[in-house]
DNA sequence: AGTATATGAAACCATTTGGTTTCATGTCAA
DNA sequence: TTGACATGAAACCAAATGGTTTCATATACT
């Protein structure tokens, strides 16, 4: 009744957790490319790069195009914006003005 | 001869990919809590919650204080920095503009 | 002094994660 | 068509993760 699939996105958060995985974003920012030329890099085999591509484009944040028996992936940048989305909430903790306001208005909870 | 212990801060991007733990941050945004009434807000164990909280303030994102015989942990919001400078890498790839000028200078690459 | 409260440490456990090697499939080139 | 190349799937494995229960310790209350 509703949507066939609604698709299990895993989450940004969880896809940028590991190191290899945002070198990878950062590789494939400006230039797509094929697995093989992307391993090359990595200091692991080429099917534990091939998973890594996998959770990044499940999560949205690469898009693969098949290109002969290739398979090139690019940055899809925009489920970034939800992490960006997530951390302007705390802005407003970098203020040092309002900080400092907030600090005054609770301190009567300071006891002690 | 360097210093003693170079402290082995974990990432804060391992930080935040654990969901009850950006509930956390969220929720010791404005007021300093102790443990046992944090640890209401959420559906499991005192001890797991307290696990949560010690890689947060180990990630440098909460500092603890100490009152009595509780133990009163608050947001430390300066890490989230290491976060927005590496987001801010890409936010040249939300201005549409220069993401057409890359695209076409690249797209003697894009054969077939 | 003795009891209750607040917390962290420890030992333990199931699941997830990040890697491996092997195998199957599809495409390109001779 | 035959062989090499590019890739993903599968089975497997060790270590990390996120949770539990139990125990020890420090502080507060009567």
């Amino acid at each position: 009744m509703g949507q066939p699939s609604p698709e299990p996105r895993p989450d940004v958060f969880q896809a940028i957790a590991d190191p290899t995985r945002r070198q990878l974003l950062h590789m494939l920012g400006d230039h797509e490319m094929p697995v093989t030329a992307i391993s090359g890099h990595f200091p692991m085999s080429r099917t534990a790069v091939s998973k890594h591509l996998r959770i990044l484009t499940d999560a949205g944040l690469l898009k693969e195009r098949k290109v002969g028996r290739e398979t090139r992936y690019r940055l899809e940048p925009e489920p970034l914006l939800e992490l960006k989305r997530w951390l302007s909430y705390y802005e407003r903790y970098w203020d040092n003005k309002l900080l400092a306001l907030q600090r005054f208005v609770e301190s009567d909870q300071d006891e002690m």
